[in-house]
RNA sequence: GCGCCCGUAGCUCAGCCGGAUAGAGCAGCUGGCUUCGAACCAGCAGGCCGGGGGUUCGAAUCCCUCCGGGCGCGCCA
C-alpha cells in the first residue's frame, strides 16, 4: 500500500514540477525519521532553488499551494527551510488497507531473470560459506518472485573439475577403492558419504603437499574424468552425483530448491565451449598470440576488460583463454554458460528430471541425450544474477568482458555479479574446532575456511546444533507436546535461526562466524520475528477458544471509525511500518540486498511486540477500539508472516 | 604495483541514490510475569561516524589523500 501511494504521488509531484518548472530529475521522497515530519518529505525546493535563485522556503510554500489537493493525502506542509511534508490521510489509508487493493499491474520489464546460486563443489559436504551463498540466493530469489518478477533458479555443478578429480585420486590411490565399491559406500545409510569425502579430501591435499611428486595423479585423473570413459570417470560420476544429492538434501532441509541443474559434462560433451570459441574468434574477442610468454594461446587483449588506462605491467599480457596445449581455461567455460544463459549460444542443454521435493517441485538436470519427458525452456534470460564470492570478482569481470567484446553490451550489462564476502572463522571458533592455530592466526579477527585443510563448519552439523538447542527450550516450554512435533517445531526455529544470521549482514562484510553468535535466539534473530507472529496468533487462537469469532473488519471499521484510531501516533506508526513491506522488497531488489528484507522483519516484528505488550487486545472493553486492535494485529500478523516467507523463515505453530 | 571490500557505542553490525536530533542487537546496570506466551517489554549508560583536505545552503553518506585491516590480480579451478 504505501508503495503503491509513494509511486502515486511522486507521478503527481513530476508532472508538476516538470511542468512548472521544466523539472526532469526522479522524484525521491525520503521517509523523515521523526514522525511528527509526516509519512513523506520531499526536499526538492533545495535542488530548486539553485536554479531558481529564490530562497528554498518559498519555492516549497509555492508548490504546496499550487499542487492543490491530492487524494489520500491529508496535508501538504512546508517545515524547516524548505521540505515540503506530505500527510497521509490516516483513516483513508487503513480503509483501504481493509477491503484490500486491485491486483498490481505487473509493471515490470517482461522477460525472465536468472539467478545462479550453490555453486558447490561436489566432492565434500557444504560448509557454512556456502550456506551463505545459497540463503542469500534463495532469498533474493523470492523477493523477486514476490514482487511479481519471473525466475529461476539455476545451481551449477563442475563435476569434471580439480575438486572431484582429488577425491577420486583418494579413493583410487589411497584406499584402493574400486568404482563399484564407492557406489557401495553412496548406497551404505551406515556411511556418511558427503563427511567421509570432507575429510578424505583434506587427507589427499595433505598427501600431494608432503609428495608433490603425486600432482601427477590429478593430472591423470582429471583428463580421464574430461573424456568420459574408463574407471576413473565412471568414480567421479559416481562421487559428484552422490555429493549433488547430499547438497540438494541439506539446502532442503533449509527450504532451498532449484529449477534446473547445468553440469559441467555436458558443457564438455556437448561442446559448448567450441561453439563460444567460434564466436569469440569471429568477433575478434580472442586473438593467437605468437611471441611473448603467451606464445600458442588465445588471449583476451587486457584492454577490453582492464578499462582504457590499463597499462600496467602484468595487465598488457591479457588473460588466456585457450592454453598452448589447446585446452580452455575455467573462465573461457564459463564465458560459453553465460552466453547459453542469456540464449546467445545457439546450443542448448538436454534435461531430464533430477528428483521430485517432497513439496511436489521438481529439479531437472543437464543431459547429454534428450530424456523420455518434454523438458521446460531453461536458460533465455533478460537478466543474469551469478551469486558468488567477491573471491570472484576478476573472473566475473572477464565473463562481462567476454560478452561485450562480442558485441552483446546489453546482455554484458545484464551480466550481475551478485558478490558477497566470505564466511571466515572467529579464532575462538577455529579452537573449538579442534584447530591449532599460530600467532599470527591468533591476532586476527578471523580465519579463513579451508576445504583443502578440512577447517570450516559443516552446514548439517550446525543446522543439527541449532535444532538441538531449540529443542531444549521447546521441550521445557512445552513438555506435554509429543516429541516428532516437537522435533518439527525445534527444526523451523532452527531454519529461522540460520537464515536470518546469514541474512543480518550485508553482503559485503566479512562473517567471522561464532556459534555463540550463530546460535542465539534472542535479539536480533530469526526465532524473534517468529515468537512475534506466534503470540499474535495465539490472540486468535484465544479469541476461538472463548467462542468469539473474528470480527468482520470491513463492515465494522469505516473510515470515521479508523480514523479516532489512528489518531493514536503508536498504532498508526505500527500500521505505517506493516504496510511497508512492498516498499522495503522493491528497495532490496534496487540495490540487491537482502538483508533490508530481513532488517524490516525484524523492525516490524520489535513494532508489533511493544504494541502487544502495551496493548491488552482481548480486556479491551470498548467495542470500536478492540475491534480496531484485532485487526490491527491481524494486519501485522499477516505482514510478518508474509516477509518471513519471503525470508524464507517459517512460522513455527508454537515456540 | 594495480583492483575490490571493510573501518560508526566495550563487542557484532544497520544507516551510505547528500537532508531535520547518528540507530539496533549483544554485553553491563535498573525495573516489569494472578492479564492475549518473559525466546518479551520499558529505562539508564555508552559516539572526534579511522585521520586530514575538498564539493555543498547542508557530509557518516559524494570526491581526493593518508593510515589500519582483509581479499583478489596464473596456460589452478
Amino acid at each position: 500500500m504505501f508503495h503503491r501511494l509513494e509511486e502515486t504521488l511522486a507521478g503527481i509531484f513530476s508532472k508538476h514540477l516538470e511542468k512548472r518548472y521544466g523539472w526532469r530529475n526522479a522524484v525521491v521522497f525520503e521517509q523523515p525519521r521523526q514522525p511528527e515530519f509526516g509519512e513523506l518529505a520531499l526536499p526538492v525546493a533545495f535542488q530548486l532553488a539553485r536554479t531558481l535563485r529564490r530562497p528554498p522556503r518559498a519555492i516549497a510554500d509555492e508548490i504546496v499551494r499550487e499542487i492543490g489537493a491530492i487524494e489520500g493525502v491529508a496535508a501538504l506542509e512546508v517545515a524547516g527551510a524548505g521540505y515540503i511534508n506530505i500527510r497521509f490521510d490516516r483513516g483513508r489509508y487503513a480503509r483501504s488497507l481493509i477491503e484490500g487493493l486491485p491486483p498490481e499491474e505487473c509493471a515490470v520489464a517482461d522477460g525472465k531473470i536468472i539467478v545462479e546460486h550453490t555453486n558447490i563443489n561436489p566432492n565434500k559436504a557444504a560448509h557454512i560459506g556456502h550456506l551463505r551463498n545459497a540463503v542469500l540466493g534463495d532469498t533474493f530469489v523470492r523477493i523477486l518472485r514476490a514482487r511479481g518478477r519471473r525466475v529461476e533458479v539455476q545451481n551449477y555443478i563442475d563435476n569434471t573439475g580439480v575438486q572431484v578429480a582429488d577425491v577420486v585420486v583418494a579413493f583410487e590411490r589411497l584406499l584402493g577403492k574400486t568404482p563399484e565399491e564407492v557406489a557401495a559406500m553412496t548406497a551404505d545409510p551406515a556411511v556418511r558419504f558427503d563427511y567421509f569425502c570432507w575429510d578424505l579430501y583434506a587427507r589427499i591435499s595433505a598427501h600431494y603437499r608432503e609428495h608433490p611428486e603425486t600432482l601427477a595423479w590429478r593430472q591423470q585423473a582429471l583428463e580421464a574424468i574430461e573424456r568420459g570413459e574408463g574407471e576413473t570417470a565412471r568414480m567421479a560420476a559416481i562421487v559428484s552425483d552422490a555429493i549433488m544429492r547430499a547438497h540438494l538434501a541439506t539446502m532442503w532441509r533449509l527450504g532451498i530448491v532449484y529449477d534446473v541443474l547445468p553440469r559441467e559434462s555436458e558443457i564438455l560433451h556437448l561442446k559448448f565451449w567450441a561453439a563460444a570459441f567460434e564466436l569469440l574468434r569471429e568477433r575478434g574477442a580472442i586473438r593467437y598470440e605468437t611471441e611473448g610468454k603467451n606464445a600458442g594461446c588465445w588471449v583476451m587483449p587486457a584492454a577490453a576488460f582492464a578499462g582504457d588506462d590499463a597499462g600496467g605491467e602484468g595487465g598488457e599480457d591479457g588473460k588466456v583463454i585457450v592454453r598452448s596445449n589447446g585446452t580452455v581455461t575455467y573462465v573461457g567455460k564459463d564465458i560459453a554458460y553465460q552466453l547459453w544463459k542469456f540464449g546467445l549460444l545457439g546450443k542448448d542443454f538436454h534435461y531430464r528430471p533430477l528428483l521430485t521435493y517432497p513439496n511436489g517441485h521438481r529439479v531437472w538436470v543437464s543431459s547429454e541425450a534428450p530424456g523420455d519427458e518434454p523438458a521446460p525452456e531453461f536458460g533465455r534470460g533478460s537478466r543474469v544474477y551469478n551469486v558468488i564470492d567477491s573471491r570472484q570478482s576478476y573472473l566475473q569481470d572477464i565473463v562481462a568482458a567476454g560478452l561485450r567484446a562480442l558485441g552483446f553490451e546489453k546482455e554484458a550489462e545484464n551480466s550481475i555479479h551478485f558478490a558477497y564476502e566470505m564466511v571466515a572463522l572467529s579464532p575462538r571458533c577455529a579452537a573449538e574446532l579442534g584447530f591449532e592455530l599460530d600467532a599470527e592466526e591468533r591476532r586476527r579477527a578471523y580465519v579463513e575456511v579451508s576445504g583443502r585443510k578440512g577447517l570450516g563448519v559443516k552446514a548439517d552439523d550446525l543446522v543439527d546444533k541449532l535444532i538441538e538447542k531449540a529443542l531444549e527450550e521447546v521441550v521445557s516450554r512445552h513438555p506435554q507436546e509429543p516429541p516428532e512435533k516437537q522435533r518439527d517445531i525445534a527444526a523451523q526455529i532452527a531454519v529461522g535461526a540460520l537464515r536470518y544470521f546469514m541474512l543480518k549482514y550485508t553482503r559485503n562484510v566479512v562473517i567471522a562466524f561464532d556459534f555463540q553468535e550463530a546460535l542465539s535466539f534472542e535479539g536480533e534473530t530469526g526465532p524473534y520475528v517468529q515468537y512475534a507472529v506466534v503470540r499474535a496468533r495465539s490472540i486468535f487462537r484465544k479469541l476461538a477458544e472463548r467462542g468469539e469469532s473474528v470480527p468482520d473488519y470491513a463492515a465494522e471499521l469505516d473510515a470515521g471509525a479508523l480514523e479516532r484510531q489512528l489518531r493514536s501516533e503508536d498504532f498508526w506508526q505500527l500500521l505505517l511500518t506493516a504496510s511497508k513491506t512492498d516498499a522495503v522488497l522493491e528497495r532490496a531488489i534496487a540495490v540487491g540486498e537482502p538483508a533490508h528484507a530481513a532488517k524490516y522483519a525484524f523492525q516490524l516484528a520489535q513494532a508489533f511486540n511493544n504494541f502487544y505488550h502495551e496493548h491488552p487486545i482481548l480486556a479491551e472493553p470498548d467495542r470500536e477500539r478492540r475491534t480496531f486492535l484485532l485487526w490491527l494485529a491481524d494486519y501485522v500478523r499477516a505482514q510478518l508472516e508474509r516477509t518471513l516467507g519471503v525470508l524464507g523463515i517459517p512460522c513455527p505453530e508454537y515456540m
